[in-house]
DNA sequence: ACCTGAACACCGTTCAAGT
DNA sequence: ACCTGAACACCGTTCAAGT
């Protein structure tokens, strides 16, 4: 049972320092390089985030960052972990009134900080944010006869559900903002502008016997308001169906 | 009414030609060049997909590329896209059958080609194959009494399901990988080298007051396998809540 | 021990010629 | 009308000095 070292990034996100330094200044000043990439990210997208960027914002030379951290990769795991709030708290709630919570926390702060979606790893968790959230639902979960593994899977599944709203949330909303501010590029960058654009698209390009569902879908309208794209209705519509699924499970079980 | 012009992405992936050429073939090429772009990021990643690569890969100069398409963001949106197999097709089942082999079978495209993954642009669906996916799923409830929008949301649900499964699967057989091979970087570069030292990084980092159901999760060894996260056990497990969820929506209905 | 500027590597893309 | 090489822009990172 040896001790396996931790991987800098890892070591770093909890606060415990990889080289070897004076004082406590270091770590304080780490989080201040985190919190001006993440105010970047906020203000002009993940795409404004550059080496050179960050290190302007704390006025340090852009190769003073590697001192901090090993690498832009590393930085952006980071800053992902830390721009992640906390899991709302479960003061004793019941586990569908407490998961139905967190997982509209979830998306909340996926729609706010929509760059964390591009930055969703193809890496277990490791941040102390993240895992906190994974232990909250873990601990919703204990009172009931599920084993871990079930938790676990359903864990995943409702962090899963809230990814998906998030992006389709911000793909609409994006593309409706587009549509306020962009009569002007209509004709030229090809971009797709609003969701009445996407309709527009969609039936120009749409053969109705090979997509005889979407057509019919599209000449209902059913593409045309952004609005039932960002509603609260449609999230927790879907949000039932799957508590739904998990009420069913655990009252099997019992 | 006026037909606005389809964006030049669009317009490419449904085989009209963009601008004035001559004969049917350039249209044969962009077909190759997709191809052999899929083909580079099949066998290296989508890292190795580079415009100088692709271009190698069918015998043309780099700069030549951009006659075929505007920009390496249009080559990765219709590479994504034709790499899109077909859907399964309905054969009269009923939409709890199909559906779930409509879900699997889109799990496992997507764990056949991780880097599509990392292409889930936050854009709404344009190419006939995603859009031939969501017309099948909309077929196969519209037997059901659910109105467009709500089917159009299980579509989603579904999809965003076999994304965050496909995922999961796809961080475990690399972490797992990787154990079986890099015994070498084990000391050195700090990546997760596998599940069994997943288990081991939280087990150093977890406080046991703050994180009680995951350390003792750890501490059960629930994160011991790899081969529990790639189960198929696992997956219809998940996919059998949704399912529930919407065969009580339906009828509730009925 | 910490910070930094010059220099390099890599890659997407513009542009002006080529044929 | 199509193709292409040289050149540029951008950005992450190495390295050898600075203090």
């Amino acid at each position: 049972m040896t001790k396996r070292a931790l991987p800098p990034v890892v070591a770093r996100m909890w606060g415990r320092d990889t080289g070897s330094r004076h004082g406590p200044r270091p770590s304080l000043d780490l989080a201040r390089i985190i919190d001006a990439a993440i105010g970047i990210a906020d203000r002009e997208g993940l795409a404004g985030v550059r080496m050179s960027s960050v290190a302007a914002q704390v006025g340090m030379a852009t190769m003073s960052l590697y001192r901090y951290v090993g690498s832009k990769d590393e930085l952006l795991t980071v800053m992902a972990d830390a721009a992640t709030p906390e899991p709302p708290t479960l003061d004793g709630r019941p586990w569908r009134v407490y998961l139905a919570a967190w997982t509209q926390a979830n998306r909340d702060f996926l729609v706010d900080r929509p760059w964390l979606l591009s930055l969703a790893h193809h890496t277990p968790p490791t941040g102390p944010r993240t895992l906190r959230w994974l232990d909250r639902a873990l601990t919703a979960l204990a009172p009931t006869e599920l084993d871990l593994g079930q938790r676990i899977n359903i864990a995943s599944t409702l962090t899963g559900y809230a990814t998906t709203q998030a992006t389709l949330s911000h793909s609409m909303i994006t593309a409706a903002a587009a549509t306020a501010t962009a009569t002007t590029s209509a004709a030229g960058d090809g971009s797709i502008t609003g969701l009445a654009d996407y309709g527009d698209i969609l039936d120009q390009v749409l053969d109705p016997e090979d997509y005889p569902e979407l057509t019919a879908a599209v000449r209902s309208h059913a593409f045309g308001t952004a609005e039932k794209w960002i509603d609260d209705a449609d999230f927790t519509f879907g949000l039932d169906l799957l508590l739904d699924g998990i009420e069913t499970l655990i009252t099997r079980r019992g």
